[in-house]
DNA sequence: TTGAATCGTGGGTAAATGTGGAGAAAAGTG
DNA sequence: CACTTTTCTCCACATTTACCCACGATTCAA
């Protein structure tokens, strides 16, 4: 990230979304972890449809609206492939110099090299010994 | 928010308000929090329309009809796309210089920066792992 | 290895947007 | 009617954003 808060989308996922959306995406928020998320944005749509779907009586899917699409901005490539992060997804984040980003699939997660080495350690020496010691729990999955 | 309690919209929701309804706005309170509800001409008269639909027996519609279509406030853009916040909902609110804006599909959330980070700090360090933790709520549900 | 193309990065500039204030018009008040 | 207060319109300025170009690094192919 530049100091103009643009950020570069990799050209292996830029051909992805100039083709699909033609270049439009929606970058969003990650309730569970500081990081950000970037939908193309046909996939968006259908997460936005899900959540609007959810019955707006219970306070913990008014939450997740609430949070998921208030923070939801429409955002295009520019010219060189980049997209412009707004202040207040950045400080959600805390953004720095240094992005790391994870591809999962319909979307794409956007750390803070620093906070993706913490959160890595994290993973590495507790969670996953949990996972690997709960042996019923992924019974069948071969990875 | 300036010192006349004048609001800008920001250009990307001005264009489609002006589109739709050629700059007209409706602006209420919002019950559940400090914060108002702005919505384009058309969205209000729709929701106008379902809480005049409800039975007004019960008092707590009769409620709801009293507070949301009371506080209703019927507002124009003017010249530098903005709108001038009536005095009652800006105390309500309790609006100070700097506002967020959260969208929410049909309508936006207008908060001042000072409420909207305090909810965020208890959204995010309470309600979300409850929400987390609750297995049942959402199961099926893929962000 | 070398040239050529692509890619990531940074910066300049012009346009668009946000912000604030002055003064005229309108509305409310005594 | 005179006066105050509020609201609207217009203008000026600061900030942000969009667009363009340039440079160094990396990759790819010959």
């Amino acid at each position: 990230m530049d100091a103009k808060g643009r950020m570069a989308l990799p050209a292996r996922n830029r051909e992805a979304v100039q083709a699909s959306a033609e270049g439009r995406v929606v970058v969003t928020i990650d309730m569970r972890e500081p990081c950000l998320l970037l939908y193309p944005l046909p996939e968006w749509e259908v997460v936005q449809r899900k959540l609007e779907g959810l019955s707006n009586i219970k306070p913990e899917a008014r939450l997740l609206q609430r949070l998921l699409i208030g923070h939801a901005t429409d955002l295009a490539l520019d010219g060189n492939g980049r997209i412009l992060l707004p202040a207040m997804l950045r400080e959600y984040a805390e953004l720095a110099k240094k992005l790391v980003l994870v591809g999962q699939g319909n979307k794409v997660e956007i750390w803070s090299e620093e906070h993706w080495r913490g959160r890595m350690q994290t993973w590495l020496t507790q969670d996953a010994d949990k996972l690997l010691n709960d042996g019923d729990a992924f019974t069948g999955l071969s990875v």
